[in-house]
DNA sequence: GTCTATAAAAGGATAGAC
DNA sequence: GTCTATCCTTTTATAGAC
């Protein structure tokens, strides 16, 4: 059980030794300043050998995001599809700023017209908004979330949140992303409870007017 | 009044072809695949040339954001310092997707260790606070918010949701960005006025428990 | 101010040998 | 699998003419 069957197991080991250099190239340069040539070196490859198992500089950082997805989704969200779960992935993002750095410029490199990643990045955020919709979901189930809310939009804020947050936070390590995502999430809870009990449809209010 | 005085006015005028030109080539091929010869060319400039006015890659993109920061200010948020302005520059940005995807791989690239632009947008933001935070107060004079929300942690949750909006659709042009803000901006004023009629503290409750 | 020319360094990718 | 060698492109920066 120590090794996977035969030919594959080396190929798979060199595999995840280069996805995690590349992610300490990356967490030291940052991705735009990350070269294949510097992560082959680290692993003790030339630049071709690195070719070889990722084709191209997207595929491998592809595969880093990938890898971090699914560790992520196995430590925090199966065990936990809840807004908790949700926080105990951002609050774990706080010690690898890394890959928070790769995931945001790669991504913002990948929207553009038609860039290799782009298709990863789209299909990477439906699956990040299911679950999310399930968070919102669990809420109502519990009651902390009215009946009447959109969860989709809902989801996208949220999302939307974590992303500008962990923006913010890449430039100034000393913010408080779970605080702000509490005051957020709470707000929008307590704002679905009254479209509840008062009106479905007012989303605004002047109260004291 | 035609020209600036004299010596300065073709400099000047130069400087905004180049910005101009500079943004267009960003918003075909992204920050990442802009060149400096590419933008040279289109200008009608050598690379030698170019560097006359900017002196590298950085400064140069620093000058596009700051010439849209400045133009936008003077379009919406000055006349409207409220979240209403707030909104207006969002829906602005609509117009402008090279911006957008310039400002997120930008200010990525950016984020990590002595980037030249580090400071650039570590001020920035400060700005950008310093204007949200003025909307909450509005918000707060006008009744909309209650008295004791702490604006400072609004305001980071509300550029927080711009930004990973501005994200969301880089890869989706088809979401409501404005949409989505107004939702969770109404969320947190709800959950604001609650706590000064209820109780200062309590930003979490189980209604049906 | 703007050009041509040019340098040295670095990036990604590929062909083909072993 | 892994290497060497090579290609083409980018980047910054400089020297020196007009």
């Amino acid at each position: 059980m120590t090794s996977r069957r035969g030919p594959y197991a080396k190929g798979t080991a060199k595999r995840a030794e280069i996805l995690s250099v590349a992610l300490e190239v990356v967490a030291e340069k940052g991705c735009h300043n990350a070269s294949n040539r510097e992560i082959a070196e680290r692993v003790g490859l030339s630049q071709a050998g690195l070719m070889h198992y990722f084709g191209s500089r997207e595929e491998l950082y592809m595969a880093v995001l990938r890898a971090r997805d699914e560790r992520d989704s196995a430590a925090y969200w199966e065990p936990d599809p809840s807004f908790a779960g949700f926080l105990r992935v951002i609050e774990n993002n706080t010690r690898v700023p890394g890959l928070v750095q790769l995931y945001v410029e790669f991504s913002a490199e990948a929207s553009l017209g038609k860039h290799p990643a782009h298709e990863f990045f789209r299909e990477r955020y439906e699956w990040v908004h299911q679950r999310s919709v399930e968070s919102v979901r669990a809420a109502q189930a519990s009651g902390e979330f009215g009946p009447h809310i959109d969860a989709d939009l809902v989801a996208d804020v949220l999302i939307a949140a974590a992303d500008g947050l962990q923006q913010q936070w890449l430039l100034d390590r000393s913010i408080d992303m779970v605080a702000r995502l509490q005051a957020m999430w709470a707000g929008m809870a307590t704002l679905s409870r009254l479209d509840a009990e008062i009106d479905p449809v007012t989303a605004e209010a002047t109260p004291t007017e």
